[in-house]
DNA sequence: ATTTGTGCAAATCGTTTGCATCTGA
DNA sequence: TCAGATGCAAACGATTTGCACAAAT
């Protein structure tokens, strides 16, 4: 099934919020994004959820929009994996727990993790962010519980 | 010029007590990686230095000792950047500055960032590592200084 | 002798780009 | 109208792989 008339016009709004011309494939792909629940999305996956639901857009326009939508603070992109980018709907001040196994991430609240005592940074440069991965793995003797 | 005598015995040593076999381009390699200080090096980083230094190793052994580094301990992979894969030979608890304009990299003392607090891991998983990546950028009005 | 590693070149894979065509304002 | 977007396919760059050859035990 299509997006709903109001999912539709919230996109449109948030993408002229931001600047970007809320074309046929950008207002979808907000659409889909920002649609729900907070999300961690790959630009394959993207893609694939837009074709299963028959929006046509192409792979390139797919990978575009995730940078513009990181570009105007949309998105944000978490490198964990080198061989793959996640973009995360969320851009709340928050941390990450990767599931090494199953390649996936999971959103930990700002205020969950209390860094305390940051190091000085070098001279001529300013802390444009800090990222928190946790790491995670099964632990052994245990299917999955 | 080439490796030292007692660079290359530490470097055989090294190898065995992982249990990889001290082939000479592994020799030459760790010779370059664990010869002095702690450093933060890329496949193509090392490669080229190797040529360099008139040490024979094709691209594909680099690749391939630095992830048998990787496993065994001797090295450990930072992700910090989509684009580029980096290894640090300081494989002791830190955590990294990291300069976005540069692409590079700064080891910051385990000790410097505390974390109270770490969020409750989920069920069936237990923490790997926890890796802090504080990205930094130039001060805007600041040559550097 | 047997096992393991190496080099090369080709293959892969995620991502980016050039360019002709389309579309929204 | 016309700047800005899109789609496609080709280009890309980092990494991996298959396989014949070489080296270590």
């Amino acid at each position: 099934m299509t997006l709903s008339e109001t999912q539709q016009k919230a996109a449109r709004a948030r993408l002229c919020r931001v600047g970007l011309r809320p074309t046929r494939q950008r207002v979808a792909l907000a659409g889909l994004l920002f649609g729900g629940n907070d999300r961690h999305v790959t630009a394959e996956q993207l893609h694939g959820e837009a074709m299963a639901r028959g929006i046509k857009v192409s792979l390139a326009t797919v990978y575009n929009t995730l940078h513009q939508f990181n570009n105007v603070g949309l998105l944000r992109e978490v490198v964990v994996d080198p061989s793959r980018s996640y973009f995360d709907t969320n851009v709340s001040h928050h941390h990450h727990f990767y599931f090494e196994g199953e390649s996936r991430l999971q959103d930990v609240p700002g205020h969950e993790i209390a860094i305390d005592s940051l190091p000085e940074v070098p001279k001529g440069s300013e802390v444009s962010r800090v990222d928190v991965i946790v790491r995670l793995r099964a632990r052994p003797g245990s299917s999955d519980r």
